[in-house]
RNA sequence: GGGCGUAUAGCUCAGCGGUAGAGCACUACGUUGACAUCGUAGGGGUCAUCGGUUCAAUCCCGGUUACGCCCA
C-alpha cells in the first residue's frame, strides 16, 4: 500500500539510479532514429529555470519517443565557455593575491583543468535531479581530445579554402578581459551622456564647430566630414582645420556620412576608435591613430600630460583645456547608446587589431537556402524571419579571442611574420622549412577561438564524425534543436553554417524555440535584482514532476512563462491527487490484469472511461507530436482530475460493492488499467511518480521502457451518451440542492415524472451511482402522487422530480422555473433567428446546421417540460 | 528607424469562424473509508479600440492605442 502522502525526493532517488542503470537512456533497437543534441551546459554554470525549462521540454521528446520505440539519442554535454570560466578561476586566483599573468600561461591552464574536473559541471548532476534521461556515458566536452582535433581540422580546411583569413580591422575591444569580442557579445546600453560642440580653428581663419560625444578621441582625428550639400560648409570642402592643444592640421573633407540634421553638421573623424569613422577613413585614405591601449588608457601618441590617463580623466581633462582657451562653444545634455560587454558589463572600445575572421556571408549562403526551401523548419515559424534578417546581414565573424582558456589557433608566424597554418606543428615546420628553404624559429599564435566557433561543431562532432561510425550514420541529421530565441543568432546559425559546410546536410531538422522563463511580475530573473528562483529548491520543496508539469503546463508558444511558487504549488497538488487515486485502487483491490481488454469492457462506465482515455490520449499524442507542450499537459490534467477522479472513480464506489462479481471484477481491472495507462501518458512529463505509480500497480518492467499506448478500439459511443447524460442530471441534482441550501446530509427522495424506454433503460442500469453521488434515497420510477410539494427538474428527455415536502418553498419554486424558462426562450430565439435566416441556410455548412437544428429541439423539448412542470407547481400554490 | 510579439474573468493565461474556458484568488456549504495538498455549488467577461470581409468575428484583414522583446 502506498504511504499516505507522496514523498518526492525519496522516489526521485530512488528510480533515477534504477533507470540510468537499467540502460534506458542509451540508444537502442532497430527503431527509426531520434535524436536531440542537448545545447551544452556552460561548464561554469548552475541549474536555472531557463535551463529547467529547455531541459524538461527536451526530456519529455525524448521519453515520449522513447516510449514510441524508436531508437532514442539524446545526446549531452557541455561547452568550455571560454571567458566565463577564465574569469571564474581568475577571481579565484585574486582571492589568492595571484594574477593570470605572473602565473604564466601554463601554469594558469593547469589551474583551470583542475577547477573543470573538481567544480566543473555541477550542472550535470542538477539536470540529473530534474530527470533528464540523457545518455551520460557519451558526455562530452567542447574541449577534449576528439572536439579538438575537429576544431583544429576545420579550421585549417576553412583556412585552405580561404574562408578564414587574417585582417586589420575595428573590433570590439574588451579593455577589462583584453580581448576583442564579436557584436553579438556587445550589448547597448542606454545611458544620459552630453553633447560637446567643439571648435576647431581653421587655418585660413575662423573655426569650425564639431559636435561629439567623445571630446578625448579628439587626439586621434584625422579629418572632419560634412555633408557635400551642406550649404553652410560646402565651400570649406578642401580646407584644413587645426587640433587644438596638439596643432595637427586635418583635411576637411565632403562625404554623406555628414549629417546636416544631426549635431553642428560637422563630424569629427577619428578613424581607430569609431565604426562609422573607419569606412569613412577607408573611404579618403585617412590615417589611423590609435590612441589608447589595450587597457583603454591613453598611449604614447597623446601629449605626455594626457598619458595613462582613463578615458574618463582625459575626457574632464580636455574638456576643461578647450573651456579655458576658448575652443568649447556649448554642452547639450542628450540620451545615446553605449556598448558594453556582456560578460565584462564594461564600456567597450573599437579598436585597431590583427584578427582572424570567418568570412560568415559565404557559409551562410547554404544556411538561409536551408530554411528557405524548409529543410530546416522553425517551430513557431515566424522565428525564421530573425534568422534571415541575421543571416542576410551577416558580417565577418571574428573568431580570435586573446584570453588563454580556449582552442589555439593552429598557426604559427615565421620571423617575417608570414603565417603558417596546419593542424599541428611539426606540419608548420616542414611548411615553414619549404617556404624558407631551411629550419626557422616560428611563433605559436597567443590566441584562442571564440567559444562558439566549437559549439558551432557540435551537433556533429560530439557524433562522432568526421570518421564513419554507426551513430553518426544513423543519427545525423538530428531531429530537433530546443533552444531559446537569444541563441539564434549565437548558435543555431553557426550551427547551420557549420553543419552544412562540412557534413552537406542540416544539422538539424527542426528548431523549437521557447519561451523566456521570468518572474511573477514578468521581469527577467537576475542576482542583481534578487529576483531568482532556484529550479533546485522547487524540486526539494514540490519534487521534479511538479516543476517539470509547470513548465510544460506553461509552454505555449509566443508568450513568456511568469512563474510564480503557487503554480508549482498546485501542480505538486496535482501530484498529490494522482497519489490519492492510486490509493483508492489499492484499497479496493485494484491490480493491473494482463489479461484484461478494454475493449471486452460490459459495463457502460468501465466504457465509457475507456472511450475517454483514448480521447484524451489522441490529444496528449497529437500535442506532443506538434510541440504544444501546454495542451497535452492540460489534456492529462483535465482528465485525470475531472473525468478520472471527479467522476469515473465517484460512480466506480456503488460498483464496487455490487453483487454482481462481474461487474466488480470488471470495474476494478478497468480501474487498474486506466491508471496504468495514465502514467504511460503522462510519464514524459511527470517521469518519477508515475515510475512510482505503475510499480505500485504491479505493472511489468520499468515504465520508462514502456510501450506508448495506442487503441485500436472505435470507443463507445452510446456508453459516452449515457454517461453524459447522467453527469448531466447529477449537475443539475447538486446546484439545486445548493442554491435551495438543502443540507448535503438529506437524503432526498426522487421520482421519475416522464421519460422514454431509455431513459428507463439508464436509471435501472446507474440507479444506485445516481443515488450515492446525488445523495438520493432509492430511485422511484413512478410518478409521485399528485399534490405533492416537489422540485422539478427538466433534463433532455425527461422530468425528475425531487420530493421536498415542507422544505419547497412553492413561490420560489415557481420563481425558479420561470426564470429558467426565460433563460430557454432566450437560448431558443437566438437559434430561431439563425435557423431562420435564408443566408445562413443557404450558406452555413451542413453539419453546422445540423447542430444547431439538434440544439433547438433539444431545447424546445425542455421548454415544453419546463412549462408543464411550472404548470404541476403553480397548482399547488 | 526596421522587425517580431502581446492585449480575453480580480491575477496568471488557454482557446477559437458557429453556446466564452482553466488554474489561482473570492463567496457559501461541507457529506461518502482515495484525497482538507480535498469535495460540492456559486459570483465574476461589450474577448483593448475603430473600421472591413462573412450567413456568422473574440477569432480573419486593415488602422489606432498601450505594453514587451530583438536588430540598427
Amino acid at each position: 500500500m502506498l504511504d499516505k502522502t507522496y514523498s518526492p525526493a525519496t522516489v526521485e532517488s530512488k528510480f533515477y539510479p534504477l533507470w540510468e542503470s537499467s540502460g534506458a537512456f542509451k540508444p537502442r533497437g532497430t527503431g527509426k532514429p531520434y535524436t536531440i543534441i542537448m545545447p551544452p551546459a556552460n561548464v561554469t554554470g548552475n541549474l536555472h529555470l531557463g535551463h529547467a525549462l529547455t531541459f524538461t521540454l527536451q526530456d519529455i521528446l525524448i521519453r515520449f519517443h522513447r516510449m514510441l520505440g524508436e531508437d532514442v539519442l539524446w545526446q549531452p554535454g557541455t561547452d568550455h565557455a571560454g571567458i566565463a570560466t577564465q574569469m571564474v578561476v581568475e577571481r579565484q586566483l585574486a582571492a589568492e593575491g595571484l594574477t593570470r599573468a605572473e602565473m604564466g600561461r601554463e601554469a594558469f591552464l593547469k589551474r583551470v583543468w583542475k577547477w573543470k574536473d573538481e567544480s566543473g559541471g555541477a550542472i550535470i548532476n542538477q539536470l540529473k535531479r530534474l530527470g533528464a534521461s540523457a545518455d551520460w556515458d557519451r558526455e562530452r566536452f567542447t574541449m577534449d581530445d576528439h572536439s579538438n582535433f575537429c576544431v583544429t581540422k576545420v579550421f585549417v580546411a576553412l583556412h585552405k579554402a580561404g574562408l578564414i583569413y587574417k585582417d586589420k580591422r575595428l573590433v570590439n575591444w574588451d579593455a577589462k578581459y583584453q580581448t576583442a569580442i564579436s557584436d553579438l557579445e556587445v550589448d547597448q546600453v542606454e545611458a544620459k551622456g552630453k553633447f560637446y560642440y567643439l571648435r576647431y580653428p581653421l587655418e585660413k581663419g575662423g573655426h569650425i564647430v564639431v559636435a561629439t560625444t567623445r571630446p578625448e578621441t579628439f587626439f586621434g582625428d584625422t579629418a572632419i566630414v560634412v555633408n557635400p550639400e551642406d550649404p553652410r560648409y560646402k565651400h570649406l570642402i578642401g580646407s584644413h582645420a587645426i587640433l587644438p592643444l596638439i596643432h595637427r592640421k586635418i583635411p576637411i573633407l565632403g562625404d554623406e556620412h555628414g549629417d546636416p540634421e544631426k549635431g553642428s553638421g560637422a563630424v569629427k573623424i577619428t578613424p581607430a576608435h569609431d565604426f562609422n569613422d573607419f569606412e569613412v577613413g577607408r573611404r579618403h585614405n585617412l590615417p589611423s591613430i590609435t590612441i589608447l591601449d589595450e587597457k583603454s588608457l591613453l598611449n604614447e601618441n597623446v601629449p605626455k600630460e594626457y598619458q595613462g590617463l582613463t578615458t574618463k580623466a582625459a575626457r574632464e581633462k580636455v574638456v576643461a583645456y578647450f573651456e579655458e582657451n576658448g575652443f568649447l562653444e556649448k554642452i547639450d545634455d542628450i540620451n545615446h547608446t553605449v556598448p558594453h560587454g556582456d560578460r565584462s558589463g564594461d564600456p567597450i572600445e573599437p579598436r585597431l587589431t590583427d584578427q582572424w575572421y570567418l568570412n560568415a556571408e559565404f557559409l551562410a549562403k547554404d544556411a538561409l537556402k536551408a530554411v528557405e526551401t524548409g529543410d530546416t523548419q522553425f517551430v513557431p515559424d515566424n522565428w525564421k524571419t530573425t534568422y534571415f534578417n541575421w543571416m542576410r546581414n551577416i558580417q565577418p565573424w571574428c573568431i580570435s579571442r586573446q584570453l588563454w582558456w580556449g582552442h589555439s589557433i593552429p598557426a604559427w608566424y615565421g620571423p617575417d611574420g608570414h603565417v603558417f597554418v596546419a593542424e599541428t606543428a611539426e606540419k608548420a615546420r616542414q611548411q615553414a622549412h619549404g617556404h624558407y628553404g631551411k629550419e626557422v624559429e616560428l611563433q605559436a599564435d597567443p590566441d584562442v577561438l571564440d567559444t562558439w566557433f566549437s559549439s558551432a561543431l557540435w551537433p556533429f562532432v560530439t557524433l562522432g564524425w568526421p570518421e564513419k561510425n554507426p551513430i553518426f550514420e544513423k543519427h545525423y541529421p538530428t531531429n530537433v534543436l530546443v533552444t531559446g530565441f537569444d541563441i539564434i543568432f549565437f548558435w543555431v546559425a553557426r550551427m547551420m553554417m557549420m553543419g552544412l559546410h562540412f557534413t552537406k546536410e542540416v544539422p538539424f531538422k527542426e528548431v523549437y524555440i521557447h519561451a523566456l522563463v521570468l518572474d511573477a511580475k514578468g521581469q527577467k530573473m537576475s542576482k542583481s535584482k534578487g529576483n531568482v528562483i532556484d529550479p533546485l529548491q522547487l524540486i526539494d520543496a514540490y519534487g521534479a514532476d511538479a516543476l517539470r508539469f509547470t513548465l510544460s503546463s506553461a509552454a505555449a508558444p509566443g508568450r513568456d512563462i511568469k512563474l510564480s511558487e503557487d503554480k508549482v504549488e498546485a501542480n505538486r497538488n496535482f501530484a498529490t491527487k494522482f497519489w490519492n487515486a492510486t490509493r483508492y485502487a489499492q484499497m479496493n483491490g485494484c491490480h493491473l490484469s494482463p489479461t484484461f481488454s478494454p475493449e471486452a469492457c460490459q459495463h457502460p462506465l468501465n466504457q465509457w472511461i475507456v472511450s475517454e482515455i483514448k480521447d484524451m490520449a489522441e490529444d496528449v499524442n497529437r500535442n506532443l507530436t506538434t510541440y504544444r507542450f501546454h495542451e497535452a499537459s492540460s489534456a492529462l490534467y483535465t482528465f485525470l482530475w475531472k473525468t478520472f477522479c471527479d467522476w469515473y472513480l465517484e460512480f466506480t464506489k456503488p460498483l464496487l460493492n455490487s453483487p454482481d462479481e462481474g461487474i466488480v471484477t470488471e470495474t476494478r481491472n478497468t480501474i487498474a488499467w486506466t491508471l496504468g495507462q495514465v502514467c504511460h501518458l503522462m510519464h514524459p512529463l511527470m517521469p518519477f511518480i508515475t515510475e512510482e505509480i505503475w510499480q505500485a500497480l504491479g505493472g511489468q518492467g520499468l515504465l520508462i521502457g514502456g510501450k506508448w499506448p495506442v487503441y485500436s478500439h472505435e470507443g463507445f459511443h452510446q456508453s459516452k451518451e449515457e454517461i453524459n447524460w447522467i453527469i448531466q442530471v447529477i449537475s443539475e441534482l447538486r446546484s439545486l440542492r445548493s442554491e435551495l441550501s438543502i443540507s448535503p446530509a438529506l437524503l432526498l427522495q426522487l421520482h421519475l415524472e416522464e421519460g422514454n424506454q431509455e431513459i428507463l433503460k439508464r436509471l435501472k442500469i446507474h440507479g444506485d451511482m445516481i443515488q450515492r453521488v446525488g445523495r438520493l434515497m432509492p430511485l422511484k420510477l413512478e410518478k409521485r402522487e399528485a399534490k405533492a410539494k416537489a422540485i422539478q427538474i427538466v433534463v433532455p428527455q425527461g422530468i425528475f422530480s425531487l420530493s421536498l415536502e415542507g422544505l419547497v418553498d412553492v413561490a420560489a419554486e415557481v420563481h425558479r422555473l420561470e426564470k429558467n424558462l426565460e433563460k430557454l426562450e432566450k437560448e431558443m430565439k437566438g437559434l430561431e433567428q439563425r435557423l431562420g435566416n435564408e443566408e445562413f441556410r443557404a450558406k452555413a455548412p451542413a453539419h453546422i446546421i445540423e447542430e444547431l437544428e439538434t440544439r433547438r429541439s433539444s431545447f424546445r423539448e425542455q421548454k415544453e417540460k419546463n412549462g408543464g412542470a411550472l404548470e404541476r407547481v403553480r397548482s399547488l400554490l
